[in-house]
DNA sequence: GCTAAATAGTTTGTGCGCAAAATAATGCGT
DNA sequence: ACGCATTATTTTGCGCACAAACTATTTAGC
């Protein structure tokens, strides 16, 4: 058995990374009419959903490490598209707004998923179930603490 | 319907991203005994199956972008665990040999594939489940060519 | 045989991804 | 009030990820 262990084609991990990497690339010719990365766009995609939030809920709601959040809010703020302001309340905070531009953006990203929808050729049960497994690892992963 | 295409709790691709991300963090520190980065490792796994090969078999096989490629396997050379050398055949081609210590190292990594299993608290069948969908969005994506 | 196209691999530049250390502000115990 | 642990965010450093441009070599067409 522990001859198998080290074959490629039975690492989970390598079939998560490389189905994650190539998705993103369908991505990116999609989010180029936006002008934002793929991670630029979840951020945003979390502040369309809830703005007027600390850095530390965006944390939370993208799971991005907050050593990787911070240069990708300087680059959405340097587009144009939020507005980062220390917290009255707690000046080690800063708030996280989107501007009149930003919510023009939401717009024009609507079309975004269909268009992606469209390319990925998997059932919606296929597609439900993936993310659900994949919601699973990461919670029982994230839970061990 | 359309009101939901931005609802960041539908986007498969963030589920997918932040799971790999999660496991990959799983795995660093038990690749730090051998140690390779995760990418680094699964250039080894393929080695370690099948090696003497042209680097463009192992963009194949490992999904690896070549302009990814060439720094990953630089530094498993500067680590002493492959050998390049130029093709005698076709003097473009480069290939890739696992040396000694390289062999020595796969012994040590053994034990990396179980260590894992006993942290990602999924069954078989969720496991199995979440390898085959990622691999068949995986296919998918890049057949469409 | 010579040129043009194709192929293998490298380089360059930008943007993550993340551990670890640093900075700064708040809260807590006494 | 005072120091000390805690919390929020930034910085640093290294290693991908990948498009695009580049180099070097081989193959094909004619």
């Amino acid at each position: 058995m522990s001859r198998n262990n080290l074959k490629l084609e039975n690492q989970i991990c390598h079939s998560l990374y490389s189905a994650t990497n190539a998705l993103i690339r369908v991505y990116r010719p999609l989010l180029e009419k936006v002008d934002l990365t793929y991670p630029q766009y979840l951020v945003m995609l979390a502040l369309w959903q809830e703005d007027q939030v600390m850095i530390k809920n965006l944390v939370e709601r993208t799971r991005f490490d907050a050593g990787t959040l911070t240069p990708i809010l300087k680059r959405l703020q340097s587009k144009g598209l939020i507005d980062l302001v220390k917290s009255a309340d707690d000046s080690r905070q800063k708030e996280v707004t989107v501007t009149e531009a930003g919510r023009v953006l939401a717009e024009v990203a609507e079309s975004i998923p269909d268009a992606l929808t469209c390319q990925i050729e998997l059932t919606l049960e296929e597609a439900v179930a993936l993310k659900q497994l994949s919601e699973k690892l990461y919670h029982t992963i994230t839970s061990v603490n």
